[in-house]
DNA sequence: GGTGTCGTTATCATC
DNA sequence: GATGATCCACGACACC
């Protein structure tokens, strides 16, 4: 087959994705933290490029439409798995699609994806090796146990170690995860660009991998089997990336932006992920099929959070100013009702439960942090929080630390803010000279107390620890 | 009510 | 230290 015949302008975007793939080579993104932490100042001017000229424009954003949003009707002749002849893909800047931009459908292998430049395999096998131990393990001492912590976190002993500080991926970080491994302390990102990172804490290596066209909208690491990954994207992708296999597969592909991804606890079965302006798509991996699609919200669905205690019941955010509550036992209802619905005065940034499963924390663009309490959820009490960050911020999103008593989240001031639920009240800021940018992505550690992880719009992760 | 435009915000590489 | 590029979040506003 003749290859396409390429525009000037195509030929001179693939030539920017050329020198940008060199230049992560010779960045070695496979990178010595070292040499980042070392430096007297903050950390976030260790990424630049030793005389390295960077070029101009970073691997092309290809933003997914739905027919709807375009004001075309539904398409009869079904998915097109031609992804040169896909015109529900846009390239951002260019006015006609690109054959030979457009994403890749079907799995990618990971030597494919990743971009570093020295091997990736002792990644690959020591993956495999925690997996299968954790698992062995988990199965000598009874499925399923349910990990006791026992909570005593003094705020005032978490501390930043720049040893603790790594850049993992270039540009914004969307989404951040600790791995739910008792002993490794594994983090993994995802950017703007569709990159995935991995980092483990307080180690040199980074491994960057690009199995993604567009900001990476969740991550899952999977509890009982951690070299199982599922990503989701606004390319309107989920991906399993798996590391027994070497690939990153593609389980699920649609015209609409997917803003979020969940799991309800020990339910490995289905996905749950936020389609388009409002809908939630359940996914069933026992039949490779979509078990439901439900309109939940007038606009998109930011999270998507199951709560601890009742798997059943799931909370959703929303730009639509809501967040709410569902129960999923519901489901073959003719329209699905919300338990509760939370209204803000803005949109929504997220709404996730407290460990014990009886509070909810909501993050608001009218500047709140809402917290639900009682046995309906029905006291209500509001914080007042900054949660303004621009466009080139990620949206702050409030997560809770290891039991009821505090919210973690990002301000504008590069320090974090800790909410007391006792208090109502902002009774902390975790602050220190080391950070370089402002932290607006959080995960607290499963099992370690006080280790708490923030990612920034420069691709920096802070590791705070409890001593 | 729907659509389009614009202002706001921070980070980082380059000069 | 100053400057320019970034660009898919959101809300305000104008216009139809």
């Amino acid at each position: 087959m003749a290859p396409p015949k390429l525009t000037d302008y195509e030929r001179e975007r693939l030539e920017n994705i050329r020198r940008n793939n060199e230049m992560m080579a010779k960045l070695k993104v496979h990178s010595k933290v070292s040499e980042l932490s070392n430096r007297p100042k903050v950390v976030t001017k260790s990424y630049s490029v030793k005389s390295e000229k960077k070029p101009k424009t970073e691997t092309p954003v290809v933003i997914r439409r739905s027919l709807r949003t375009r004001g075309i009707p539904p398409d009869s002749k079904g998915l097109d798995l031609d992804a040169t002849s896909d015109s529900n893909l846009l390239i951002r800047n260019s006015p006609q699609k690109s054959d030979s931009l457009v994403q890749t459908l079907g799995p990618i292998p990971m030597k494919d994806a990743y971009r570093g430049a020295d091997s990736d395999r002792s990644f690959i096998e020591s993956l495999v090796d925690v997996s299968n131990k954790d698992f062995s393990e988990e199965k000598l001492n009874g499925s399923v146990k349910k990990r006791k912590i026992e909570c005593s976190l003094k705020l005032e002993s978490m501390s930043l170690d720049p040893e603790n500080i790594a850049r993992i991926v270039p540009g914004r970080i969307t989404q951040m995860k600790f791995f739910p491994s008792n002993d490794r302390k594994m983090v993994v990102a995802g950017n703007k660009f569709g990159d995935i990172g991995f980092w483990n804490v307080g180690e040199n290596d980074v491994f960057l991998y690009h199995p993604h066209q567009a900001p990476i909208s969740g991550i899952l690491v999977q509890p009982h089997c951690l070299s199982k990954i599922y990503t989701s994207c606004y390319d309107g992708l989920v991906r399993l990336m798996d590391v027994e296999k070497e690939i990153f597969d593609m389980v699920y592909n649609s015209d609409n932006c997917i803003y979020a991804l969940s799991q309800p606890k020990n339910e490995a079965n289905c996905l749950y992920f936020a389609e388009g302006s409002g809908g939630l798509t359940v996914w069933d991996n026992r039949i490779g099929k979509c078990s439901s699609n439900l309109d939940l919200h007038e606009t998109r669905i930011n999270t998507i959070d199951f709560n601890p205690q009742s798997s059943q019941i799931v909370a959703t955010s929303s730009s639509d100013g809501t967040a709410c509550t569902w129960d999923l036992r519901c489901i073959g209802e003719s329209k699905l009702t919300a338990l509760r619905t939370f209204a803000r005065k803005r949109s929504v940034q997220s709404a996730y439960f407290s460990p014990s499963g009886c509070s909810l924390a909501t993050t608001s663009m009218d500047n709140t942090i809402g917290i639900y309490s009682g046995v309906h959820l029905e006291d209500e009490t509001s914080v007042y929080h900054d949660n303004q960050t621009g466009r080139w911020i990620s949206t702050f999103r409030a997560i809770w630390g290891w039991d009821d008593s505090y919210l973690f989240v990002g301000n504008m001031k590069r320090g974090v803010d800790v909410v007391s639920t006792v208090q109502r009240a902002t009774v902390m800021t975790l602050q220190s000279p080391h950070i370089s940018a402002i932290p607006c992505r959080f995960d607290a550690h499963s099992s370690e107390v006080g280790m708490l992880a923030g990612a920034t719009s420069g691709g920096q992760v802070y590791i705070w620890t409890s001593s």
